[in-house]
DNA sequence: GCGGCGCTGGCAATCAGATTCTCGTTCGGT
DNA sequence: ACCGAACGAGAATCTGATTGCCAGCGCCGC
């Protein structure tokens, strides 16, 4: 289990950072260099393909490691899909943290997060926006683990969780939208803006392209009568 | 593709009625219910195991057909499920268009097709309300199709959207709602109300369980300011 | 400097399921 | 009764993932 252990660094970014060798053991420091190549292998090989589709052979290969090396470090490719996106999670987690502290104004802030995390789970062409990586394979993966562990799934979303509740809880106690159950609330919204892509898929018809300012704005409004 | 074609009898339930066969020929005859049972074999499984995960031997063996005689049918696994789930949704389409049509009022037809739509969706417990069979392992099929080949899974939701979209035009039309594109609006619905059931599993908290009235009136309200 | 232990690399072996193929058999139409 | 298409049984293939096995190798305490 090195995946969970390596977040302990102290402000999140475990997977990265290999400058720590000095404090930790070496043996560790090589596991988790050798760790980091596998994650990045594997990213590599989503960003060519734009797909999932790889096998551990590849990721093995490309990274100069062996099959036993990554069965060792990994229980199978859900855990290695799983552990990028908890890179994900992690790096979308500051950036939308960012966006949000820009604005001051409650419902501003979570309309920040609102689009903010649509951008993070949209899929981007070649100029993509966001993050190193292609990240619609990853959202497809969180998809499926929404089916197979939601338990899972909502441990690594967790923090963003959190922070959209916070902003509702927020925006109520400011007067500025009204709902019984923030919570349940908070579930609409995150469905609905992480997934929004989902719905571009159905309609190609290009008027019909959803942006991130509609989900916001069908959270915020739904259909207003 | 007997599939497709068995869809011409005239009132859409091309896959049930195996009584036509004196009107057609025999040997077409035959293949119908032998597709039919091939079908039913699979819904069986799913029932019993509440999960698609069964095999093609499995579901050859319990109609007592060959794995030749499958692969003639259907080109494999996937399509069956699809098969499976153009039934759904044909039953499903009867039954929200009846639910919708016991309404006069525009905002009233409207919310009866979400809350219809979501009892459809909505995995059941053993207290099945709708339909014969176990549908959410099939709805998450249709998850999948959604991320795989999103343009089938637009073809058999189609008459299902078509109807929402009426729907929501109607509403419009008699200013019980405003929106500026009731077509992308259908989509924010549909998608907020067919997939409201993968939230669900997302929050195990029991008091954040999201039923489908919680969908129509995030829907309709989205979040109140 | 030594022997052992645990991590490694390189493969071959195993496994699960889907999908195909082969070969007689049977069926329906004429 | 004859012919080609459809059928049933089962073995054979194939694609990956996952494991097993065995021989090096580097680091440990002594």
């Amino acid at each position: 289990m090195a995946k969970a252990d390596d977040l302990q660094d102290g402000h999140g970014s475990g997977w990265r950072h290999r400058a720590v060798s000095k404090s930790l053991s070496a043996a560790r420091s090589r596991a988790e260099q050798r760790v980091q190549r596998l994650l990045d292998a594997a990213f590599e090989l989503i960003d060519e393909r734009g797909t999932a589709e790889f096998t551990i052979q590849e990721v093995v290969e490309r990274s100069k490691q062996s099959l036993r090396g990554f069965y060792q470090y990994f229980e199978g490719k859900d855990e290695l899909l799983f552990a990028l996106l908890e890179e994900i999670a992690r790096e979308s987690l500051v950036d939308i943290r960012e966006a949000v502290d820009a604005e001051s104004e409650p419902i501003e802030r979570l309309r920040a997060f609102t689009i903010r995390l649509h951008e993070w789970c949209m899929p981007l062409g070649k100029g993509r926006k966001r993050g190193k990586h292609n990240r619609l394979p990853i959202s497809e993966f969180s998809l499926q683990l929404a089916v197979q562990d939601p338990e899972r799934l909502a441990a690594v979303m967790a923090p963003i969780s959190r922070l959209l509740v916070e902003l509702l809880d927020a925006a109520v106690a400011a007067r500025a939208i009204r709902v019984e159950d923030t919570r349940r609330a908070a579930l609409f919204v995150q469905q609905t803006v992480m997934y929004g892509w989902l719905m571009n898929r159905l309609a190609h018809n290009p008027r019909a392209t959803v942006t991130a300012g509609d989900a916001w704005e069908f959270c915020l409004h739904g259909l207003r009568g």
